[in-house]
DNA sequence: CCACCTTTGTTGACATGTCAAGCAGATCGT
DNA sequence: ACGATCTGCTTGACATGTCAACAAAGGTGG
């Protein structure tokens, strides 16, 4: 086993205000959004993601693929939301094993509700802590990083993993 | 309801990229640890602050405070890696309720081995991709949002929430 | 047209996290 | 010293995520 190459102090520090801000800033988020809207993260994000897609409805897979989300994960979560009136299943007409999620009257309403809020709640917490240095900076490292696990996280997987 | 600010551009482009980042970069990170050493990252964590701990040992409210989680989570965590046997609880002296929580000669082998693997998966999929800009402008993003959260989310609830 | 394999979702069993209730030892006021 | 309350932890019920098995429709080659 290789003698591994430690972090120095500044990369240290780096690491770990990133897993702690994480941790915290998630939990934040979470809970504003859980008081303001009634609405877990997931959530959140399913009716987003919807709501954006061109005629407001999108098969299941291609929500899980832009989530990054399994199919599965996206079937059960669809079931509870369905439950709740937020949206509903629709046949596919191209494809008769295939099933759309659109929102629900209550769903537009809901999601129209929670993004004023949500926006208040990330600028609070996160963006207007923040200059135009770091969030500039911020893009450029998330780019990097993302630049670099979309390639290693392929959906064609050549080769995978480290 | 007041009309929302909605973020410019450039603020959108880091929340999207931060969340993108921190989504995939935990995928990652957790599939590494699995795959390298069998861990969680939840196990990582527990085997790790246990191990820096002044002793080796830690109360389980400690633990839980040091990590942000309920006692509950902890006190369900610890049973789990008690019965792959490497923790196990300990009645602490000073309090008969008390319960601290120890590594077993396997925990300890298995965060050393772990750690090596780790920092390797961190380097190559974050730390190693950014110059040390990147890395100083992380450094002092975290901080400012850090310090904010804990205020907001501080132990003592003078007020909470936004 | 039909056997066969692929694609797309659903489902059930199980792992993990959350919340509220419970229990036993510590602490406090008298 | 003793009852009331507080604290530290455990537990059980339930919500959510993962994995693997399954079902049904689509595509393909004969």
């Amino acid at each position: 086993m290789p003698e591994p190459r430690w972090l120095t102090p500044a990369q240290m520090h780096a690491w770990r205000g990133y897993r702690r801000m994480r941790a915290l800033l998630d939990l934040q988020i979470t809970r504003d959004l859980a008081a303001d809207s009634g609405l877990s993260d997931a959530d959140y994000d399913v009716l987003s993601s919807v709501s954006e897609a061109p005629g407001g409805r999108l098969r299941l897979g291609e929500l899980a693929a832009g989530m990054r989300w399994s199919v599965s994960r996206v079937s059960h979560h669809v079931s509870r939301m369905e439950q709740r009136g937020l949206v509903a299943r629709d046949d596919c007409a191209s494809d008769g094993r295939g099933a759309t999620v659109v929102l629900t009257d209550a769903g537009w309403r809901t999601i129209r509700d929670a993004a004023t809020h949500h926006v208040a709640s990330v600028r609070e917490h996160f963006i207007d802590l923040l200059d135009a240095d770091d969030i500039a900076a911020l893009g450029r490292i998330a780019e990097k990083v993302v630049g670099h696990l979309s390639e290693v996280t392929a959906p064609t997987p050549a080769r995978r993993g480290r």
